[in-house]
DNA sequence: TCTTCGGAGATGTGATCACAGATCACTAGC
DNA sequence: GCTAGTGATCTGTGATCACATCTCCGAAGA
């Protein structure tokens, strides 16, 4: 027994089943917007494409239909949703007004450390967004680590999980439009707000963050909208 | 071909697997507050109980487990979670945020028929709150009835599934203590407060209907943390 | 040339089997 | 008398099989 003390040391070892591991794969071929609105999903091919037989697959695809990141048709099929506009400006408005009072209780009650990784994250984005040659994937996750450092900092851990769906369910359309126009991203617009944000939970200033934000998503929404790239159903 | 139009009438006839048969009745055996925390669950009774083989149980299962109403524990057992009060209190915190706001953009969108179905909805709760031997069951259900005929109203269907994942997750606890202390729901404070909340949306004010039914879900839960039935960690 | 039909292949759903690991009661050993 | 080990049983996970149904492509018909 004399063991005890360092066997408490021991990092207890994490259990991942296939069926997360394939949740994560697929759900990372819908962030990055690899697979995009329409496309088909077949269990079988996505199994032999990871190796695995189709129940961790299944399995997968049932919390992602769940999520309602995929969804199975009428007639079986799985496939990525079809948003119409008017699905996706609900969307947006659902993530400014939930990200937006997320990111006003960071500003509120943000600590010292917490402030340093946002700005810290902010300027990744920045330094990304302004270099010579901008690479659009890595801008796309370090504009998605500087949102979710902020929402980690709002202190309610439930509004970070749904925000983090609303983000899985944006995705596929988001990354769509960012792989045929990546120009975009690297404008001024982002980088604005995001400055303005960042002086918002500087000076606690709850109700501006949340303006600020809630501009990031809507100038962002907008330009989607404007490519007309959606159905208008 | 002279039957298209006629054809068109035919209402497309819903397919449910047996996995949604499944979840429908883990989540009502949850909301209802039969299934309580701590609760452990296992596959293949479960199946029995229902009888169907393990396969659509386990579908189920999976997705209660990514709504986090479910939860598999390290040691594979499945069960109900068992919040902390901390816990507990943030999923509160998160509710008056999110419900409050969908309360608000209720108060201010509201449609004349949309207002009508609230007010029958207030008064079928107020009616069995007050009624001579009131049922505690028909009573929740009625209160959630409410509810979600406000949530309704907000315009956002992201906004509502949001919410109603928040209710799956936080049922267990509010049925157990329900089921304990019957006579708190039908004591004047929730009434009090939906009566606020309904006359806010008749004066289409926002920022009142979002206080009077953040202060009922504040309330609420108040109450059954001071009850001390939940841990402390 | 366009439409309609048919059959081969692929699909999701469900059942069943196999297996590693957890649980629990019980016994042997200090 | 209490702990540690042992084995039967049950657990979730994954693989495989069975089946009804949908999809797709080519041929026969108008």
């Amino acid at each position: 027994m004399s063991s005890r003390l360092v066997l408490a040391e021991l990092p207890q070892l994490e259990r991942r089943t296939l069926a997360d591991t394939a949740y994560e794969a697929l759900a990372d071929l819908l962030a990055s917007g690899r697979l995009t609105p329409g496309d088909r999903l077949s269990l079988r091919q996505s199994a032999v494409a990871l190796g695995v037989s189709v129940m961790p697959v299944r399995e997968a695809v049932s919390r992602l239909v769940a999520d309602g990141v995929l969804e199975v048709a009428p007639t079986r099929a799985i496939r990525v949703p079809v948003m119409t506009a008017q699905d996706f400006r609900a969307l947006a408005e659902t993530r400014m007004a939930v990200e937006g009072m997320a990111a006003a209780r960071t500003a509120e009650r943000r600590s010292a450390v917490e402030l340093a990784a946002i700005r810290r994250a902010e300027a990744a984005f920045r330094g990304e967004a302004g270099s010579a040659e901008p690479d659009g994937a890595r801008a796309v996750r370090l504009n998605r680590d500087l949102h979710f450092a902020i929402y980690a900092a709002c202190g309610l851990a439930p509004l970070q999980e749904i925000i983090a769906r609303l983000w899985l369910k944006a995705g596929p359309v988001i990354n769509l439009d960012l792989r045929a126009h990546p120009e975009r991203l690297l404008q001024g617009y982002a980088l604005r707000r995001h400055a303005e944000t960042l002086a918002a939970i500087e000076a606690r200033d709850g109700p501006a963050a949340a303006a600020a934000l809630a501009a990031d998503i809507r100038e962002a929404t907008d330009f989607i909208l404007s490519r007309g790239g959606l159905r208008d159903a």
